[in-house]
DNA sequence: GTGAAAGCGCTAACAA
DNA sequence: TTGTTAGCGCTTTCAC
């Protein structure tokens, strides 16, 4: 496959021992920069010197080290995700349409995990950063100020997510979690609910739908909305639980708003081992829309979120600046729907 | 903040404009290669000097540019991942471990969704190598001649997980598809069922489980199962529609095995809907024991892997490796257990 | 304990 | 269309 220099006598005092574009070049009798065009820039070169170029690289195993190519282009066709945990589904269509828009477009993606915990942040950050990515796309993130800065010190392309917020550090693209909590009371109103309760995790966008819920029911005239908080990331059994604790204080709730379908799929099952009629007692309405929010029985009446259009529009703006092509707009807000199933 | 040049003075010709080790080296009154010793290796240099490099640092900003650095020391503290797609919940506790056990050991984690096809996976694949990581971990991959090819040529360290295999590129981490079969249709004849049938995804793992349960049922004398496959990624809903479909040929099983614990909680609802009595009539057990199969109703007896434990054992066999350790073993099996609760 | 020189593998800039 | 030269920002090697 490779040819009479051994590995041992190639790598004379430094380098990893793999194939070079120089190694490519000089089988194919061009300089290296002719190689590296024929790969890169095809219509640059001539069709003979592109063809002795590809069969160079396929008799070798050629693979492009797009460490040195990044350093020297400073373009590293990396975007790098930061998301709280890969666990909690919610962001899971968001990073999925994300990588697939790149990776049509030659980039690829970089997951970060950050958790929930501020200080992790700022470290997986600094790690980002110092990969000089293309791009940083902030999924569901609260930021400290450093983190602020040092994305802002950068000088790269920053997309956040899943919010909107009259201070973004770059570009935008999300919807309004007031308008959600808002349009969520309206909706079990104009279904003859009264007594509205809601479940939702402590994470700050969660806590924003929460306040706009007891807000808006308050100002609908309905009596006191009891509000449960339960740990980030949530789960079925946190539903569950919370349903028993609310089932506690409040027996006479009829209509319950979980923020994520999770939680929902939790509050049903509880209310199923309870004898709680969904919805003939109480009305459920998740948060998601998730894939299985259709299936399940009774079908979900949850908040719909258009998580791929999401990651779609942030690969979009990425890519838009990477390329130096002009973005008009730097703000998207997706907005979100209601959609009516069986729980309510 | 910053200093008197402005941005444009310092970006000569080329560069990002970002601030250098240069400088700080500069700002600190020392030659670069004393203020990468004293960020890098602090037990090389005098406590005076790393005191002023560290002070150069906060005063500028700086962020280490680990492009630079992994091209120059053939080491980029990066490790990539490969997922068929991070929907299924089945890889996440792998993932989520393998993340914490590199950060903690100062690696970051790139991740990467092949998708279900072998193109895309051939392509990710060059791409994560033309990276250069210091390893390469495979979730539930079945990899190509090509990839295979390429993978043992790059000199990479890899991990394969989530199977066992005679013939492993390098590493492996994982536990036997073939016994999980057996051990179900042991399980469940020992509980007193023999009408069995079988629910499961297309993709190669599963396959092989239903090939070893179908045998091992047949071996004990039991009736033909019926097997229905369904398409990777298993959902809720395929498997409400997989009962249906399997009810109306063979309406006398009296257990099912699901290939996920998503399936099976799609069985369970459209037995209920059915009216089909849970475990009474239907006992059905789940696969891979995700965080809500305890608290569903009934609770989901499925089979345990211990998901996060294959993360860590990849993360410690990659970072040995890393950092030139002796490794005595290179294959772990984790095993699997059955976990018994009230679906069965 | 500190530094000078060289180079990792590639591409931008300029030249022919 | 092709090549020469000079770096990208860092770390290795070797010398002091």
């Amino acid at each position: 496959m490779s040819e009479d220099a051994t590995p041992a006598a190639r790598r004379a005092r430094r380098g990893s021992g793999a194939v070079t574009l120089h190694e490519v070049a000089r089988l194919a009798g061009v300089a290296p920069i002719t190689a590296s065009r024929a790969l890169n820039t095809p219509s640059q070169v001539s069709a003979e010197l592109v063809r002795r170029v590809t069969e160079a690289v396929a008799s070798t195993g050629y693979v492009p080290n797009r460490v040195a190519g990044g350093l020297a282009s400073a373009r590293s066709r990396l975007v790098a995700a930061m998301v709280p945990t890969i666990s909690g589904p919610v962001f899971l269509g968001t990073v999925r349409a994300l990588n697939e828009a790149l990776v049509a477009q030659g980039y690829q993606l970089m997951l970060g995990q950050s958790g929930y915990a501020d200080s992790r942040e700022d470290a997986l950050l600094e790690a980002i950063i110092s990969r000089r990515p293309d791009g940083i796309v902030l999924t569901g993130i609260t930021h400290s100020p450093l983190g602020r800065r040092r994305l802002l010190a950068s000088g790269i392309p920053v997309v956040e997510t899943w919010d909107l917020t009259s201070t973004p550090i770059d570009m935008l693209v999300g919807f309004s979690h007031s308008d959600v909590g808002r349009a969520v009371v309206n909706f079990l109103w104009a279904n003859g609910r009264r007594r509205l309760a809601m479940i939702g995790g402590d994470d700050e966008r969660s806590m924003r739908r929460q306040q706009a819920f007891h807000t808006a029911a308050q100002a609908a005239g309905l009596p006191a909305v009891p509000v449960i908080t339960v740990p980030a990331p949530t789960t079925l059994k946190s539903g569950r639980c919370a349903l028993s604790e609310l089932l506690l204080t409040s027996p006479d709730v009829d209509a319950v708003f979980c923020s994520s379908d999770l939680l929902a799929l939790g509050v049903m099952t509880e209310a199923r081992v309870r004898g709680v009629a969904v919805p003939g007692q109480l009305a459920v309405v998740g948060f998601g829309d998730l894939e299985f929010a259709a299936d399940l029985d009774p079908a979900l009446t949850t908040v719909r979120i258009d998580s791929m259009a999401i990651g779609r529009q942030a690969a979009q703006f990425i890519v838009d600046r990477a390329e130096g092509r002009e973005v008009t707009s730097r703000v998207v807000d997706v907005g979100f729907s209601i959609v009516q199933r069986d729980s309510t």
